[in-house]
RNA sequence: CGGGAAGUAGCUCAGUUUGGCAGAGCACAUGGUUUGGGACCAUGGGGCCGCAGGUUCAAAUCCUGUCUUCCCGACCA
């Protein structure tokens, strides 16, 4: 079945009286991208700052961030890291200090050129990303082989002054981990690089149900000051790309801008190795694009802060509440379980959570309680069921588990019927039109081809993942002899 | 940063053409009746008409500037 097919149905679902509701959101294939703005405050996950493009991230939006952030604090913590806190700003002369970072980042940071009333001597700009800042600490920190390896994290937020944004996908301001390590030899500073990345793929597939590509980016398009970049890299219902988590392997580049050494164990004086790597609130404008639908979010189990909301129906009549109440009680150390008992319609209700992406929602009403049983009913699918009270100890805990598992075969099906290959410019444009999604080409590794694809379609390469498959023997721009294949789309 | 659209109650918007008392629906509060897909009746509260100038006896309405949001493009590791 189709996407379209998918969304019709659903629609067809939702039945006579839902019309008015949507109303309230964009269709989807009417207009992704004012779809993505409704569904965000709709489901009240932020509001507007007052500075342009800047967010207010509301509670049910927090509470998926940290959601995530748990999940990854978690990993971060199992593999050694520890948390700290960097300062907010950074001296222009110590952003300076390495070439490529600052011409890569110069063009969007923001700077602070006055102190109360007083101009400073040296402006201070606001945190694009930290590495210098960990680069300046660790070069007075570090000594000796015995200081290595140096293995700090910190979930902080950055400025970039974006020229356009939009909620979680680009904002003036937005929230992040960074992890910054040093490392005494290149071998095992890359194997941190890879192992972070394994690490957030890992929460994308088995947490945000977001399947991913893993692999290196191009020349072009790594870290400004990075010897490579590994990414991870996700497919949106529309058929556009977004990279969703990065990790980058420094080499000795930083340390020697930065003079970061330390002595060997045969006394020697040599630069340490690093890594950085950071997943942000992006994410949320991921999660929001690969699983939402028509009626709105659609939040994975694993990572939705109420995997089940109890609607109580006919509410004032004799027992129901209590009825409701003792549900919660039986439910609430088994998954994460929240109640309604507001006088609010249910029918209000049931919209309301299909809105907030909530996996399951239970009924329970006078009928119910006569047989003993309660209503489940999937966000995923909308289907219906009646499930025994003795029974639901069971039942839902596994039907969670097949939500979570249901959402993440859907969004690999689609990635998969929208990847396509191309071997020449013709066929890479026709694909991005008719089914847009990845495209897999061969590439001779030249940034004139890559510059060119951009130019003649908008597609740009995403990563060249490390499962190589030879799709051509030339490559899809220049026909000169291919060096790998690489993943290409347009993306946000 | 370019092109387009918009900003009036918490939300969606009417009113602006042709200057003359600040409006509706929803939401909110109170009371009552209701409750298996966004209930109903009654009463009530809520406004710097985005902001700053200007024109005028008089500005939500006309003029200038500015800020913000949305869509498209450019830019963006």
């Amino acid at each position: 079945m189709s996407e379209n097919d998918m969304n019709k149905n659903e629609v067809m679902m939702m039945g006579q009286k839902d019309k008015q509701f949507v109303e309230k959101v964009t269709a989807m294939e009417d207009d992704f991208a004012q779809w993505y703005t409704d569904v965000v405050k709709q489901a009240e996950l932020v509001d507007y700052g007052p500075v342009r493009g800047t967010m207010i991230i509301k509670p049910y939006g927090f509470a998926i961030w940290e959601n995530i952030r748990n999940e990854l604090d978690r990993k971060f913590k199992e593999t050694g890291h520890s948390n700290v806190s960097f300062p907010l700003f950074i001296p222009e002369s110590l952003l300076q200090k390495e070439k490529d970072h600052i011409e890569g980042f110069a063009p969007e940071v923001a700077w602070v050129t006055h102190g109360g009333e007083e101009e400073l001597n040296e402006r201070v700009c606001v945190r694009p990303t930290s590495e210098v800042l960990f680069g300046e600490y660790y070069a007075k920190t570090i000594n000796s082989y015995r200081d290595l390896p140096k293995l700090y994290n910190q979930w902080s937020n950055v400025v970039r002054w974006e020229k356009t944004t939009r909620p979680f996908l680009r904002s003036l301001e937005f929230l992040w981990q960074e992890g910054h390590t040093c490392h005494a030899t290149g071998e095992e500073a890359e194997q941190e690089t890879r192992q972070m990345l394994d690490i957030y793929a890992d929460v994308c597939e088995n947490y945000l149900a977001i399947p991913v590509v893993k692999g290196r980016k191009t020349e072009k398009e790594k870290f400004a000051g990075a010897e490579y970049t590994l990414t991870i890299e996700s497919l949106m219902h529309d058929g556009k790309a977004l990279q969703s988590g990065t990790s980058h392997y420094f080499g000795t580049g930083f340390a020697e801008a930065f003079d970061i050494r330390f002595l060997d164990e045969n006394g020697e004086q040599k630069p340490v190795h690093q890594t950085s790597w950071g997943m942000s609130t992006r994410i949320i404008g991921g999660l929001i694009m690969v699983h939402g639908d028509n009626r709105g979010l659609v939040i994975p189990p694993r990572i939705a802060p109420t995997q089940a909301m109890i609607v109580p129906v006919a509410q004032h009549k004799e027992g129901v509440l209590d009825q409701a109440y003792a549900l919660r009680d039986q439910l609430q150390d088994l998954v994460r379980v929240d109640i309604d008992a507001s006088d609010k319609m249910p029918g209000w209700k049931f919209n309301e959570y299909e809105m907030k992406g909530i996996p399951v929602r239970i009924e329970i009403g006078p009928k119910d309680i006569e047989k003993n049983q309660v209503v489940l009913v999937r966000r995923d699918t909308g289907e219906k069921t009646f499930v025994p009270r003795n029974e639901l100890d069971n039942r839902l805990p596994a039907l969670l588990e097949e939500i979570q598992q249901n959402l993440y075969d859907k969004a690999l099906a689609h990635r998969e019927e929208t990847t396509t290959t191309a071997v020449d410019m013709d066929e890479f444009a026709r694909n991005l039109d008719e089914t847009p999604g990845f495209i897999k080409a061969m590439w001779c590794g030249d940034t004139a081809c890559e510059e060119k694809i951009k130019e003649a379609t908008s597609a740009t390469s995403r990563c060249i993942p490390f499962e190589q498959e030879k799709v051509a023997d030339t490559c899809v721009c220049c026909g000169k002899k291919a060096k790998e294949m690489v993943y290409w789309a347009k993306a946000y």
